[in-house]
DNA sequence: AAATCGTGGTA
DNA sequence: TTACCAAGATT
């Protein structure tokens, strides 16, 4: 039997019941497409579930804040999936009179949805035969054909992608694309795949050679710059200092405190007690927070300053007053969001 | 083409 | 502990 078709009828006995299967709305299919890129299915349910209970349709998402979308999508990481999401929910809305497009090529016109999520869109809610080229597909498509090329580099992408549309299922394109992704996250995983359970082990390459574990081949490791962050939690009263982050920089639209950067570890506290003449500022956690690029060396440092000196501050970083106890409506990185818990429960 | 953009789970 | 990487896109 062809890979095609054993993996269709593995796909229809094993995959698994998610909440956005089993239903063609283009508006949902896409939206969990945007949650689950780069992000296991455990991660992203939860945000997905929610995106629906309190966005159901496309019109409700478009008219939405950002600053509500972004709040939703806090923890979630990859926040400019966020703005993209709401910048095209508008754009589809309004200038597209609130029809999302149908296929492959005008879907892939839309802010924030490339090759992997115009062929997901098109196969699974307007069934046409164009493969989607994730993680997962280069993984298994690797090792069935016993591919060495380099994943890593963008026209190994195009190679797959022309192998996938020779080989897409054309009556069910949409189950196929689904089926080798579920496979590569069930089966034939990164490390310790599950061969002797998989429905195309007969006809594998790579497991005949003995090559699984070599494959895929991926080249390049990025580099990790390291960051020195100080978090100045500066109140008078009830009241709170915080920044919205609109410079070209990670968390772009999200909020925090304060900051002051700093170059190295060692050179920190003289720097900044020039901002505060009455109390000094105390440590209140240090913490490594690990970007995908980045290694965040952050720490916290809180004082209740005078109304003169909280006026002061508050124009020296140019940001914004607020009360304690709107402070969680606003959206926030992951470090914030957990020093807020422990600090300002709510 | 190579860098940039989060967070969490796993070995 | 470090390294990898997960239903990638953008510049």
């Amino acid at each position: 039997m062809s890979f095609n078709s054993l993996i269709l009828i593995w796909f229809d006995k094993n995959k698994r019941n998610l909440p956005w299967r089993d239903q063609f709305d283009p508006y949902k299919i896409w939206l969990s497409e945007i949650i689950l890129q780069q992000t296991r299915i455990a991660q992203g349910t939860g945000y997905y579930n929610r995106f629906v209970e309190n966005y159901p349709t496309l019109k409700s998402l478009a008219e939405a804040d950002e600053q509500m979308i972004l709040k939703l999508w806090q923890g979630l990481g990859y926040y400019s999936r966020a703005r993209n999401l709401h910048f095209t929910a508008n754009y589809i809305n309004s200038e597209l009179n609130g029809e999302f497009p149908s296929n492959f090529l005008e879907l892939k016109k839309l802010k924030g949805i490339g090759d992997y999520t115009a062929a997901a869109i098109a196969s699974i809610a307007f069934n046409e035969p164009v493969p989607a080229i994730d993680g997962n597909v280069f993984r298994v498509f690797a090792r069935y054909f016993n591919i060495e090329l380099d994943i890593s580099q963008p026209k190994t992408k195009t190679y797959f992608f022309n192998l996938g549309k020779e080989i897409i299922d054309q009556k069910r394109p949409g189950d196929f694309n689904q089926a080798v992704m579920e496979l590569g996250a069930t089966i034939c995983t990164p490390t310790n795949p599950d061969c002797m359970n998989c429905p195309v082990n007969q006809s594998c390459e790579a497991l005949a050679k003995k090559k699984v574990s070599e494959l895929p081949i991926k080249s390049k490791k990025l580099k990790v710059t390291h960051r020195f962050l100080h978090f100045l939690d500066i109140s008078n009263g009830d009241q709170v200092l915080i920044k919205k982050r609109t410079e070209k920089d990670v968390w772009l639209n999200l909020y925090n405190f304060p900051i002051i950067e700093l170059p190295t570890e060692e050179s920190f506290p003289s720097k900044f007690q020039e901002f505060n003449t009455t109390k000094p500022f105390r440590l209140m956690k240090e913490e490594v927070h690990l970007l995908s690029h980045q290694k965040l060396h952050i720490s916290f440092w809180k004082a209740n300053v005078d109304q003169e000196e909280f006026i002061r501050l508050q124009k020296e970083f140019n940001s914004e007053i607020i009360s304690i106890e709107e402070i969680h409506q606003y959206p926030y990185p992951k470090p914030m969001e957990k020093y807020l818990d422990s600090e300002y429960p709510n």
